[in-house]
DNA sequence: GACGGCGGCTAATGGCATTAGCCACCGTAG
DNA sequence: CTACGGTGGCTAATGCCATTAGCCGCCGTC
């Protein structure tokens, strides 16, 4: 009752985070319990099922360093707390980069996710800047800049510091 | 002597622009072709080498596209170069959506490319900023954009329009 | 007129997700 | 205490994929 479901996502959590979505694979997570691959489906529906845990998990951990990082910094100001925000999401992002490749690639399987989760996780944006349109630009910005990182399409060398702190200032 | 690769790569491009870059199969492409898949291998290295064809010449295009509407939009000033820069971006990006995302997602292979392709293709961001770091943050801002609307992850009935205006704003 | 290579082909391999069907174990109802 | 059903393993098989090996016909050239 407790776990088995609980177990496999465990499982392909440390299969992802350590070898990258690429390397998920049923035979991977099998092995991590001890089990073959064909008995994982006596708990999960599928590959599918067990991707879509991990990105609402993602997603919630990922709103929970949002939302940490602006109520840390409420008296700051708009710029102050755009920064954090900012920071924050770098952050976090890039402590689990093979997770947040996997919870932003592709369409979002909105149905399978906690209602609310979605919206949730995106709201220090809004938080941030008060209107949602300058939210939703401020997000992708984030977002593009940490996926190029992660996927290293910036030039070697660049001095990302300064581009995320070039991006803050545009937006604050 | 001409055309046996560029018959497979055209044959791929299809594939992909019509259903997308996971339906990219050595079997899809062999098919456009009236032969069998085992057969590309007489031309082409692997599937990879396809995709790496692909790659290069959509960034190519893209670069086009970009060179293109900053010239178009010499006189404007900063900030009309910057809001046709940006919407030069996202119409060629939504012209050919899955070769988009197929040429931005993952690492790019840069040793494959045409030497200096990837500065020519985001030299425009730099001209219309006048600042490297500017340029990135410009850059990241236009490709969250594209990727989360590609990927649908905005809620519905989003209006982008005003969207990508806030981010030309905060960057003009 | 033989010959070599280009560009097809079929067969096979190995990785992958998934399904079908078998069975041991264990707790519970009788 | 025993029979029974479900839970959670297992093996075998299917079908899709990339890729490799090895065969051969055709065509141009010497």
């Amino acid at each position: 009752m407790t776990g088995r479901v609980d177990d496999i996502v465990a499982a392909a959590r440390t299969v992802v985070e350590s070898h990258g979505a690429d390397a998920l694979t049923m035979q991977a997570v099998a092995d991590q319990l001890h089990i073959k691959a064909p008995s994982l489906y006596k708990h999960v529906a599928g590959k599918r099922a067990i991707e879509v845990e991990l990105i609402a998990r993602t997603l919630s951990e990922m709103g929970e360093a949002l939302h940490a990082a602006i109520a840390a910094e409420g008296g700051g100001g708009r710029g102050a707390a755009t920064a954090a925000l900012l920071a924050a999401y770098r952050r976090q992002a890039l402590a689990h980069p093979h997770l947040y490749r996997l919870a932003t690639a592709g369409p979002l399987p909105r149905d399978a996710l906690p209602e609310g989760l979605e919206d949730w996780a995106g709201e220090p944006f809004f938080l941030v800047t008060g209107d949602p349109y300058r939210a939703q630009a401020l997000w992708s910005f984030a977002h593009g800049m940490v996926i190029l990182e992660l996927d290293r399409r910036f030039p070697d060398h660049s001095a990302l510091d300064r581009t995320w702190a070039e991006g803050a200032a545009a937006f604050a």
